[in-house]
DNA sequence: ACGTGTGAATTTCTTCACAGCC
DNA sequence: GGCTGTGAAGAAATTCACACGT
């Protein structure tokens, strides 16, 4: 048996794989107790080896003859991405899609609390959306110090994001979400995720 | 010299790549003429002799000592992608984020044009949103035919997006962009990307 | 018999390093 | 001198295939 690794060790191509798993399992769970990595891989797209070889930096998940607890899968999964307890975020740049972000409970069910929502736009300042008001951008910093935050979304136009990250940055924030659809220049330790649906457009518009 | 390759040889982990490259010279556009590939490699933290070598699966796109022009550049990589043109596209589900995503004027800047929104919801059904009236699911079928769409957006609940996206590709949707937080089982033949945030927040959870 | 966990084999992806052209 | 394009080398990821536990 392989002892699990060092946090370190294990590739990102991996990590990445696992928010995937939860998401299939969350599916498996209403109708039953079990699956296998052939189920998995079939749902998923990918091969049974994999699946299996993926879970196998962790651990050993599963039984022979049996397959995988869905429950207890889940638990472990969890455990290794860190999202058996909750997070803080911030959330800055409330525009039309700032506001759905902020009225979209899915957040919350999975652990993620938007504490505090962010815009210097006069518009929005002091409304309260979702239950939670706008703040001017000179509360951030000490917003984030008091409730110890190290998520934040960004969801500005593109022309503003790179502002808001390095400030976002200087203030201790340690990983970012952005929405904008601009490529941001951060230290190496900042890790950045891009929600950009052009760029999911122009990867599919490939293959038409 | 390599002859361009027939586009089902080239893997798909390079054309992911193409778009984030098209977003960082759309960045430099605005300040230069010409790049290279070690600092487009800076900007996205790729080697740089990984870009000239996902470069060169195409053709010869730059010139010795000199680098590569930014505008034929773009050309080029919109060539490869089918987005030198515009593509008509179809949104399902008018919540929050469908809203966001009808007044977001992102789309049509990159090419991809928004030329249908439906819900069955009746609260939202015959509003106009974002220039585009809200249409019964039961004028889908009719709609894709007559404009001959090929790419569909999701941002119905996860619960409906199973149920849509197979109506879709009845229809002859070929490609969708799914914003749904669950998987969908499809034909392999159609190309979907998801744009889960919480995937995304799960995974750099993991590095915190 | 079923299905995991895993070394070994294979395939794929990335980097190296340099000839060649501007 | 600067920088591309690219074979060859090296590293990484995936798949194979089977021993072993249930």
């Amino acid at each position: 048996m392989n002892d699990p690794k060092n946090r370190s060790d294990i590739p990102d191509i991996i990590i990445a794989r696992l928010p995937r798993y939860l998401r299939v399992l969350n599916l498996l769970r209403e109708s039953k107790k079990t699956t296998n990595s052939t189920e998995l891989g079939e749902m998923l797209g990918y091969s049974a080896a994999q699946i299996r070889k993926d879970f196998s930096q962790f651990g050993e998940f599963g039984k022979q003859g049996t397959g995988y607890n869905i429950d207890f899968l889940i638990v472990k999964l969890q455990e290794i991405l860190q999202v058996n307890r909750t997070w803080d975020v911030v959330l800055i740049g409330i525009g039309n899609l700032g506001k759905a972000v902020l009225n979209y409970r899915g957040f919350e069910k999975q652990g993620f609390f938007i504490r505090g929502a962010f815009d210097d736009d006069p518009a929005v300042k002091g409304q309260i959306i979702g239950n939670r008001p706008i703040q001017d951008l000179s509360n951030l910093e000490s917003f984030i110090k008091e409730f110890d935050i190290r998520i934040a979304m960004i969801a500005t136009p593109a022309s503003e994001a790179q502002a808001v990250a390095d400030l976002l940055v200087s203030y201790g924030i340690k990983a970012i979400l952005t929405y904008a659809s601009t490529i941001l220049n951060l230290p190496a330790d900042i890790h950045v995720e891009y929600s950009d649906p052009i760029v999911s457009l122009q990867h599919i518009a490939y293959y038409l």
